[in-house]
RNA sequence: GAAGGUGUAGUUCAGUUGGUUAGAACGCUACCUUGACAUGGUAGAGGUCGUUGGUUCGAGUCCAAUCAUCUUCACCA
């Protein structure tokens, strides 16, 4: 092994092996339980950042143990086409050759479209390898590849045969830029600063005239009405009546209606059916027309007059003007309002009256709310389902077409001879009502989430019964950010459960999202973003994925920085030499099982600390807290191994006596190869090659079982009374700190001890970790020379003579400072000790290590109190 | 407008069903190149767990109020 941990030699090395090993391929097997993530398709647009390696990290170490646990592991890739984001790519490298999408037509461009995809589509896979994602590749799937698409096309024709979709006239969101319809959640809402422009409306043939405030005057041309509340004293007698649309001259009716606030504005609403949500309903209430006056692209139609043509902002302007003109602009308000913008390009959204395709989801969002209701899904942490409930319970029906042409195309046809609408799963030649020839297919795409929905079970091959299907799913764990609850968690809830008739998986683990070292969201705009494979290229993957899972709580941002990256990579450093110390060492010995073992003290401690750590990390891992079980591991390696038990085997293992050398290198073999199958799930590489390394190992550690708990290996006892020996060490590197002594000066301890047969059989320990010369045993203070500094321990007291060093005021101070945290101590379990409500109502188990730590503390008080004595005189 | 998160050491964060004197990393101080590792070791400084009440024998942890901060959803034209 090289001096320094570089995982440049062996990253990309062991990730081929395990490919051609073929680790990564679930296959069935009736003996094994199942245990199935799927991975959230990154778009094909996509480039790996940190929130991809977040997730991916997560996801792979959870299957990686599972899979060492014995499950039939499956995590199953793939990529999603990203219809809008594609497309937009698409159009732009166009644009470059000068070429447009409606110049080139459909077949044309979806042809660029799938060459681009198997240009670049593919770049995030790689990436995700760098990753170490021990993903099935075999069963890499993509949202429009053929499987995928025939589960869509089934769906789709089963929820129009049920009535579940269907085409109609409704309000939806429009973004002129990309002109496509937008779903409720592709809008993002900023609020703006604008104004509120108060608009006289004169009542027909009479003086009077009503006042409406707007905020968006150039969709005056399609107000049908003005809607003042029934309610309402000031203008109740003019419902019924007519006024006039300035400019227009139109009259338009004045009716009643709830959704005029009487204590907004002025308590009129001028309604606009096409072109507001609310307007609409107010529209369908009145039986209002609607009317509309914008085109798809953001200018204005034929019903704006002479604006017709211009854009929807160079419109507001004129219009502005004009209307001041005319006397029937009243006041300009400054006035901040939350305005919707498209999720892709940023450009404000129009709520436009167009006839789409949309998905009915009030009978699918009944079983899905009952699914987590009932923990048929379970969220963690489960206050996601709470989001969850609050958008399923107020959803509204689902826009699904896209006028574009990248993506899933709606399998309707129409028949221009006898007007029929088909949907079948098949293409029809000829209509089958008419039998005519000139059928012509709807020219729209599908939401690109249509498709993502239905991915745990269309993956599996879905409709047809498939042996996947039938044994992986529902699957178990699904791992994604808290931004794409509604996008995606919440279809895939209802499309399987519609679909499959059971909750496409058990758990949802939800984490948060990776942020900046200062806080704030990576983005391209603020250029802050990390490229995790610069990372990876100068600290490995290891380190980086060690970086984002230690720490890590469910459901909650975190941050990312280069530090913590570079104290992760300090961490595999630490690994790599601690092995490289077990591996110079097994050289030419002997290594036993653990059985054959003679095990001194120091050894059961590690084992125990070990076997605690198993536990621990296990329980953490099902529970799916990494960042818990990232740190039992860091301070096991760090701390317990390498700290304490390595520098304990040094004597030993410099020692003439064989066996005692086997013996030593038996237990570190044991404990690293343990450690190491702990670790690989988080650190995949470093481990296995190390594993590698190691005498008496075969193959991969990815394909080892994973360690479990062994109660008979917990030695309570043993470890215990090895710890007092750690605190005799931790004793005299402290004194001698404390009296400035140099650390090579080698001490002469005393002990006072009742028992000193655990002291003498550890002595080796003491004198090479604590840096002493020798151990005397006495029975008094006398017998340890002159001025010694004295240190009391709960099993024994210390002295060590420290010659002209010591000074006896400070030595005073520091038994004294000593006693007073001791009188605490007794203080508090004393206080506790005579609570009656305590005795009575506290487990008996705490009650007696309270009554224990009273004994011990007061045990180290009379000891103290007679050194201070001793000090005194 | 509604819902929710967060607030713990100088900084970034853990803290599992309430139960030792609240932990880690980075940074800081002093000392140390000892044969796995200076990407290291030893010892140490640093926190009244946002504030105030409450429940409890016992609260960082549960409840209420309050302040600060962030997010999501809805939206009054």
């Amino acid at each position: 092994m090289e001096k320094v941990y570089d995982p440049h030699d062996f990253e990309d090395r062991l990730y081929r092996d395990w490919e051609e090993h073929g680790y990564f391929t679930a296959v069935r097997d009736d003996n094994k339980v199942p245990f199935t993530i799927m991975m959230p398709p990154p778009n094909i647009t996509g480039q790996l950042h940190m929130g991809h390696a977040l997730d991916n990290t997560l996801q792979d170490a959870i299957t990686r143990f599972k899979r060492m646990q014995g499950y039939c592991a499956l995590w199953l890739p793939g990529t999603d086409h990203a219809s809008i984001a594609t497309e937009v790519k698409i159009v732009e490298e166009m644009a470059k050759e000068g070429l447009t999408k409606e110049g080139v037509g459909r077949e044309e461009f979806l042809k660029r479209a799938w060459a681009w995809k198997e240009k670049y589509g593919g770049r995030i896979v790689e990436q995700l390898k760098k990753m170490g994602s021990s993903c099935d590749w075999s069963r890499l799937s993509f949202t429009m590849d053929e499987k995928c698409s025939k589960a869509v096309r089934e769906v789709f024709v089963n929820l129009y045969n049920k009535g579940l979709i269907y085409r109609g006239s409704r309000i939806i969101n429009w973004c002129p830029h990309c002109r496509t319809a937008l779903s409720d959640a592709e809008v993002i809402y900023g609020e703006e600063n604008s104004f509120f422009w108060h608009l006289k409306y004169q009542i027909e043939g009479s003086d009077e005239y009503l006042v409406v405030a707007t905020t968006r005057p150039e969709t005056m041309f399609g107000d049908t009405a003005v809607a003042v509340n029934p309610e309402d004293e000031r203008y109740k007698h003019l419902i019924g009546k007519n006024v006039i649309l300035p400019i227009v001259g139109k009259p338009i009716p004045v009716v009643g209606d709830e959704h005029a606030d009487m204590e907004f504005g002025t308590g009129c609403v001028k309604i606009t059916p096409a072109h507001d949500p609310n307007d609409f309903e107010v529209g369908l209430r009145h039986n209002l027309p609607v009317v509309r006056v914008m085109n798809d692209d953001g200018t204005m139609n034929e019903n704006a007059g002479k604006y017709c043509g211009m854009d929807r902002y160079e419109c507001r302007k004129l219009l502005e003007k004009d209307l001041e003109e005319g006397g029937y602009l009243l006041k300009k308000q400054p006035h901040a309002h939350n305005v919707g913008h498209c999720y892709r390009c940023d450009c404000t959204v129009e709520p436009i009256v167009s006839k789409q395709w949309f998905v009915k989801m009030a009978p699918l969002a009944r079983p899905a709310i009952n699914a987590v209701t009932y923990k048929k899904t379970t969220f963690i942490p489960e206050r996601f389902a709470k989001i969850y409930y609050n958008w399923m319970e107020n959803v509204k029906d689902w826009c699904i077409s896209r006028q574009l042409w990248w993506g899933h195309r709606i399998p309707v046809w129409y028949c221009p001879d006898c007007g029929a609408e088909i949907c079948l799963k098949t293409d029809p030649e000829v209509c089958p009502k008419c039998g005519g020839r000139h059928l012509r297919q709807d020219e729209d795409v599908l939401d690109t989430w249509f498709s993502s929905a239905l991915w745990p079970f269309s993956t599996l091959g879905y409709p047809d019964d498939t042996p996947d299907l039938d044994y992986f799913y529902p699957t178990d764990l699904l791992v994604t950010g808290y931004d794409i609850i509604f996008f995606w968690v919440a279809r895939m809830i209802f499309s399987g459960l519609e679909h499959m008739r059971k909750v496409p998986f058990r758990y949802v683990l939800i984490h948060g999202i990776v942020r900046d070292d200062k806080g704030r969201k990576m983005s391209k705009s603020l250029g802050n973003g990390v490229d995790p494979l610069v990372i990876i290229d100068k600290y490995g993957a290891d380190s980086l994925r060690f970086s984002l899972l230690q720490g890590v709580a469910p459901g909650n941002d975190m941050r990312y920085s280069e530090t913590k990256v570079e104290s992760c990579r300090n961490f595999m450093n630490k690994i790599w030499n601690a092995s490289r110390y077990v591996v110079m060492n097994c050289e030419g010995r002997n290594i036993k099982p653990l059985s054959e073992v003679k095990l001194a003290a120091a050894d059961k401690w590690i084992i125990s600390k070990l076997n605690a750590a198993v536990r621990d990390v296990t329980l953490a891992l099902n529970k799916f807290e990494l960042g818990v079980a990232c740190q039992i591991l860091y301070d096991f390696m760090w701390s317990d191994f390498c700290d304490w038990y390595i520098e304990l085997t040094k004597p030993a293992l410099w020692s003439d006596d064989e066996v005692k050398k086997d013996d030593a290198v038996s237990v570190l073999h044991y404990v690293l190869t343990t450690a190491l199958k702990l670790l690989h799930p988080f650190v995949p590489f470093i481990t296995d090659e190390i594993y590698r390394s190691l005498p008496g190992t075969q193959g991969s550690v990815m394909v080892q079982d994973f360690p479990r708990y062994n109660s008979k290996l917990s030695y309570k006892k043993e470890s215990t009374a090895f710890e007092g020996i750690m605190d005799i060490i931790k004793s005299v590197r402290a004194v001698k700190t404390e009296t400035g002594c140099a650390p090579s000066k080698k001490v002469t301890l005393y002990v006072m001890a009742a028992n000193r047969r655990m002291i003498s059989a550890n002595a080796d320990s003491i004198l090479k970790l604590g840096g002493a010369a020798e151990i005397k045993f006495v029975a008094s203070k006398e017998e340890a020379g002159e001025k010694p500094v004295t240190k009391v321990l709960p099993n024994c007291t210390l002295f060590i003579p420290m010659g002209e060093l010591v000074d006896l005021e400070k030595e005073k101070e520091r038994l004294e400072k000593e006693l007073e945290r001791v009188t605490g101590e007794i203080r508090r379990a004393d206080g506790k000790l005579n609570n009656q409500g305590f005795l009575s109502k506290a487990p008996k188990s705490l009650v007696d290590s309270e009554r224990e730590k009273l004994n011990k503390f007061c045990d180290l008080r009379e000891k103290l109190l007679s050194q201070l004595k001793d000090l005194q005189d």
